[in-house]
DNA sequence: CAGGATAAGCAAACGCTGTTGCGTTACGTC
DNA sequence: GACGTAACGCAACAGCGTTTGCTTATCCTG
């Protein structure tokens, strides 16, 4: 495999701007030549070449003419949502759900399997495998591939599931290795918050350019996205926020160490108090706003919604009050509209985005 | 200035290969066309031409040949550092420190002025002017321009120092814009500790991808870079982690919140605490390792130097208390080479990234 | 109901990128 | 001095977006 140059940089060119005319498409709205050609920064003539890639490949489609006075009618095109689809898993220690997504990420049908316990590794996958070939046979479009995420620190680089400090019977295991053999099927693994992010970010192209995702499901989690790029970090472990000290020698954590968000957070919980766990949060968020400087938070995870409106009034009244002094900053704070599905769209979503996203950098390492 | 397309996407190819080079050169020891090649992922011919580009604008140059066997000797190429120069400055409310660096971020001159007073705008522009005037005789090659890092909120963007809220003269003055009238020179004005990380990065490239630089000077910031960008935000206000909350109902700080790292800092340095000083610096560092996943850190800052054996133990004791359930997880926790000089010549090395640096995306807005 | 103005889109030629194929140069070895 | 080897240069090439000029389709005017 020494010296393999699969895409020259002339591919990597075209291979951006189609992306980026996807992501304008998948706004929803048909878009005319004019509109994209505005957005990427070419000439017309360029995008009528970058159209007819799409075409032949089936991703996009002509929608009809409209006229706007003089001239001849502007033709409109817009994507076509079943020419591919991706299914996306969300893996915790009692259940999987599944979905299968078309190529603007919505949902074609959703699956739901309680484990009850935690399997062996061969059992899981086969569990997992199971609920993929179910998905896989539904809806039109050329199946991508299949996404799983899951909570705890997760290699997205090696496909691999690292695993806490307890006793743990998946540490270790490189489950998109595992996972992809026995379906067939590429397959991409992340961590669940990074993974809802993705989704995000997929659903609103160009809107969530520097954004925190908050997913409260059994841990606390928070993933970023910075000018349009998804942190993963160096070991692809970034999104731990929950072990992120909030109170120093505040309640102990299960990492060891005492105050972390995480902790704090389920103390609160379990006295009672909302109010203060939703101050964590809070807290969490502003120290998220000063640190990387984000103006979009969604807020998600299963645990959240039982206090959603009490999370969501506390971050906006701690936000306000702290950033009133700097009246030229505004943060918006808003719920995902994925409800449970959210880690599931996003694994799906991960697919779509590894296939039809756009690329990270232009020239290669280095 | 509507519908300007200055660089066609052939230009931002060549661009960033010539960036790359010039990346690969930097590191010191001259280079072959191969070890390029490899490094780029393109074709040993198409080095020649990028090499070719790079010799013709007098950023390259042929530093002779080796012999390794039978065979055409190789030759090698090497930077030209004395081909470009650019002007840092580094302000405070006290003082202000400038340089001139050449085109790998070596000092060729350095220059210390006390003000003493809080200058209003006018006079301020005027003493900058003045430094970098001085600094622009020394040295042969083509002078880009003037990089200016400062403390608190400031805007990359626009070039505006947006202050904070207590009386601030200079609040809201659109310093770049100033100062490059003033000198008929381009500009950049950056965050303290953003344009240090911008100096470290330019001098290590390739080394420092995902690092978080940690700067106790009069407050306490923290840049980030992740993948090879730094880091700056929605706002371009990233790096406040001194404003980020350790310790919930804590030391009350000037921001208007309670345990801000910044403020307990400060508390237990007054308590002559150097221990507990120490400790929070760690928990910023920790905090950051988990959040967004940097491996490296970097320590710098004037005040920090007083106490930078027992900060950075304190950091490196911390880390492995933390991370040793997780043995594959490194941080290189490290001081900075530069001393007092570390923002004047990250803002000297603003003005070379943003010339000869890597372009941050391949397509236009979106 | 023609004719002109206007706007969108197509086609071909162009400039530029890196790539490919092949010949040249300079070295060590026999 | 002939030969093999490795680095390099030249020329032709493919593919990207750009430019230019023409065609098409609509509205507006006389």
């Amino acid at each position: 495999m020494t010296g393999v140059r699969p895409t020259s940089p002339l591919d990597r060119v075209a291979g951006a701007h189609d992306a980026a005319v996807l992501a304008v498409a998948r706004r929803g709205d048909p878009v005319s030549r004019a509109d994209v050609a505005q957005a990427l920064q070419v000439t017309p003539q360029a995008v009528s070449k970058i159209l007819g890639r799409l075409m032949d490949r089936g991703l996009v489609a002509e929608a009809g003419t409209i006229v706007s006075g003089p001239g001849k009618p502007t033709t409109l095109y817009r994507i076509v949502p079943s020419s591919r689809r991706a299914i996306g898993l969300h893996l915790t220690r009692s259940r999987v759900h599944g979905v299968v997504v078309d190529l603007t990420g919505e949902i074609l049908e959703r699956r739901e399997l309680e484990t009850g316990h935690l399997q062996p590794v061969p059992e899981l996958i086969a569990t997992l495998a199971a609920e993929a070939r179910e998905l896989a046979v539904v809806g039109p479009g050329e199946l991508l591939g299949a996404g799983l995420g899951m909570p705890g620190p997760v290699d997205w680089t090696e496909g691999v599931y690292r695993g806490s400090s307890e006793p743990d019977p998946w540490r270790g295991t490189p489950i998109r290795h595992l996972l992809a053999e026995e379906l067939g099927l590429p397959v991409l693994l992340d961590h669940d918050s990074r993974a809802a992010l993705v989704g995000e970010t997929w659903s609103e192209p160009g809107l969530l350019r520097n954004t925190a995702l908050v997913l409260v499901e059994d841990g606390l989690g928070a993933s970023l996205c910075l000018d349009g790029v998804i942190v993963r970090g160096a070991h692809s472990h970034a999104g731990e926020a929950g072990h992120t000290v909030v109170r120093m020698g505040g309640t102990p954590c299960s990492c060891g160490r005492f105050g972390c968000a995480q902790a704090e957070y389920q103390a609160a919980l379990d006295d009672g108090d909302a109010e203060l766990a939703a101050q964590v949060l809070a807290t969490v968020v502003l120290n998220l706003v000063r640190l990387v400087d984000v103006d979009r938070v969604v807020l998600g995870g299963r645990t959240v919604y039982a206090h959603h409106a009490r999370s969501m009034e506390a971050i906006r009244r701690a936000l306000t009050q702290s950033l009133q002094a700097e009246p030229w900053i505004h943060v918006e704070v808003m719920l995902s509209t994925r409800g449970t599905d959210l880690i599931a769209v996003g694994a799906a979503c991960e697919v779509l985005t590894h296939e039809y996203g756009l690329p990270q950098a232009l020239v290669g390492p280095e």
